[in-house]
DNA sequence: CACAAAGATGCAACATTGTTGCAAAAATAA
DNA sequence: TTATTTTTGCAACAATGTTGCATCTTTGTG
């Protein structure tokens, strides 16, 4: 169990649980991959399904993570960069889709496209989603 | 009914059935607003469940209609531009959520910005949803 | 028009994802 | 240690979506 995970948890000011622990966690060594709630409840052995959607839906409100429809149908979650603890979040990046392998990635370095909505638009949020074939997979 | 229905399934080579033109009608109706398969329950009605699920499935399949995650959770369908008739899709647009009217648009005249993947990526479709406030709420 | 073949529909049953209420347990503050 | 607040775990439920199968409809052909 990683310093960063309690690190984390106590920026969020959030209470230290097991649960909490070990989701975080498995996010964690998860990375850029954006995983599924389902995912999750297979790699934390013996967690509740109720109170893993109760973690999950903290962790986003807190800005810990974000999550991602990816087009599957199932929402994916993946941690926050660094920047986007403390507040304000910048989580307008790409994610990628292999159809293939079917994961789904955070693709934060690349950059993201300026949108020009016509200005009686009020943006808040951009949800990009690239599906295709991973660099691993063709 | 318009000619417009007979027409779209006829091109698409499917049995016109009195569901297909229904659903289909509900659809072009609607316009640039994707609609969920719950709403065009409720407005096709005696319509099975279970068939229109089918009948969604085959119009995407056809590349009538396309569907789009909003981040909702509730996938929403909307008819495909003209453009995109004729075995190629062209449904690379970006789609609006609005959280005060909880509608989703599909804005086809807005451009997409190009996106620079590694070029060890195959990119088949790009999913963009921005969300915020539609110019009719604010 | 009638008939046969192919395809679509409607129903039951089921799987998955997600939510709510509430009592018991755990974490923090005093 | 005790009191307060929060979190957990369970039951029950709701919504979305899928599969198998018998029945009905559509459509092509004589």
């Amino acid at each position: 169990m990683s310093d960063k995970v309690l690190d984390l948890l106590h920026k969020a000011e959030l209470r230290i649980t097991k649960s909490r622990r070990e989701v975080l966690e498995t996010l964690v060594q998860s990375g850029d991959q954006a995983i599924s709630s389902n995912d999750i409840e297979h790699l934390v052995r013996g967690i509740d399904r109720i109170t893993l959607y109760r973690i999950l839906k903290t962790f986003e409100e807190s800005g810990l993570i974000h999550s991602v429809a990816d087009g599957t149908g199932k929402t994916k979650y993946a941690l926050c960069s660094h920047e986007c603890n403390g507040g304000e979040h910048h989580d307008d990046h790409l994610h990628f889709y292999c159809r293939i392998c079917e994961t789904t990635t955070c693709l934060e370095k690349v950059q993201l496209p300026p949108v020009r909505l016509p200005s009686d638009y009020l943006v808040e949020e951009k949800r990009f989603v690239i599906a295709g074939v991973c660099k691993d997979c063709h």
